[in-house]
DNA sequence: CTTTGAAATGAACGCTTGTTCAGATATCCA
DNA sequence: TGGATATCTGAACAAGCGTTCATTTCAAAG
């Protein structure tokens, strides 16, 4: 796969993330070789080490740079309003969020164990600052019975692993729009919470 | 790993098995040489080839043995009552069936693309067969209008995904006993389903 | 006690792996 | 134009891969 016509050396970085991050997603990070990375850069298997010191921390970026993302765009989000209102904005953001991409969302779900403790340990912590969020909203629900959950981490977990369950069927142009997903997805959300 | 003193040639088979799965589970089914499953059943390498005759065999019986213990399991629950019985006796059912065999499910989830072509259409059929399940008890309930799902096919999917995400975070002697968990979901997807 | 046949060994096959590095090449600034 | 610097090649390394097979081991049957 030859590389685009007048590219400079500055963009190949972006090009070895990008074409790791399809492979990784696609045969899984042990089943894909440096060699059929740099392949699908169009370059040597060398000339990925002037780019990341080895291929563990090349996935490790990937999730992380993924993850750091995601904490951001949803500190972008509008956070006023009460528990119902901010349920329902992190369940249309969430679905929004992973459905625009899906091969971060795959690695970073499929290869956790792929990741040498120490990375493990910082990635999972990144995990669970955003579970925490979605904690944060059934709890303060919960107080002000907004909500009726038995067990907030119960919940929060079901929750997460619903919406992100969207990843593994929804494609695009399919039978149903993302924005009714999104409506779908919510409502089922708002009932599982036990909301009003 | 040295053999059980006094075991025969007769059960190797299963300990082949044994290790593999507890192996693919943990480390991923690229990650993981015959040398290591020798080594883990107290044998060498081309003993292995006496019991499968490839690593993808040995995958592919693990995921089918497994989907057609999944399906064998379910049709013998009692299959009385309305809708809303049926979905409560689904729900556990698959919670209890999944905890009690979480590397099985592990796999089956995970190493889809590890699948050769064949192989991967015959996994996914088994799979469907049993996904069709609960998505004819939410179609029998919004016959009756015992549910209130605006897309079936999307309900299946997203009750699924909440009750296999389970397998993620429960562990034994844990906070919540498995009973509690079983009830707790089962109420979070009968309120999901929009059920009376 | 000998024969048989399954079970397991251990060496070997050709190939791929992640990573290194001396040398070639291209690009940019003076 | 020339020299410095970043980029990349291509060969090499030791190690590990899945798989095969002639040979050995060994318990049970005749």
């Amino acid at each position: 796969m030859a590389r685009k016509t007048g590219s400079h050396a500055e963009i190949t970085g972006p090009l070895v993330r990008q074409a790791a991050q399809r492979l990784f997603a696609q045969h899984g990070y042990a089943a894909v070789s440096m060699r059929q990375i740099a392949a699908e850069v169009g370059v040597q298997a060398g000339a990925l080490y002037l780019y990341t010191p080895d291929k563990q921390t090349l996935l490790f970026d990937l999730m992380k740079t993924h993850l750091e993302e995601l904490l951001t765009a949803w500190a972008a989000e509008p956070n006023g309003g009460g528990p119902q209102d901010r349920l329902e904005i992190f369940a249309r953001f969430h679905i929004r969020f992973h459905l625009d991409r899906p091969d971060e969302v795959f690695i970073a779900y499929m290869e956790l164990r792929s990741l040498e403790p120490e990375n493990f340990a910082v990635i999972e912590r990144l995990r669970h600052d955003y579970e925490r969020e979605l904690e944060s909203i059934l709890s303060d629900g919960h107080a002000i019975q907004s909500f009726r959950v038995p067990d907030i981490k119960l919940a929060t977990m079901a929750i997460i692993a619903m919406l992100t369950g969207v990843n593994t069927w929804y494609r695009e142009g399919g039978r149903l729009s993302r924005d009714r997903v999104e409506r779908i997805y919510c409502n089922m959300v708002r009932r599982a919470a036990g909301a009003g």
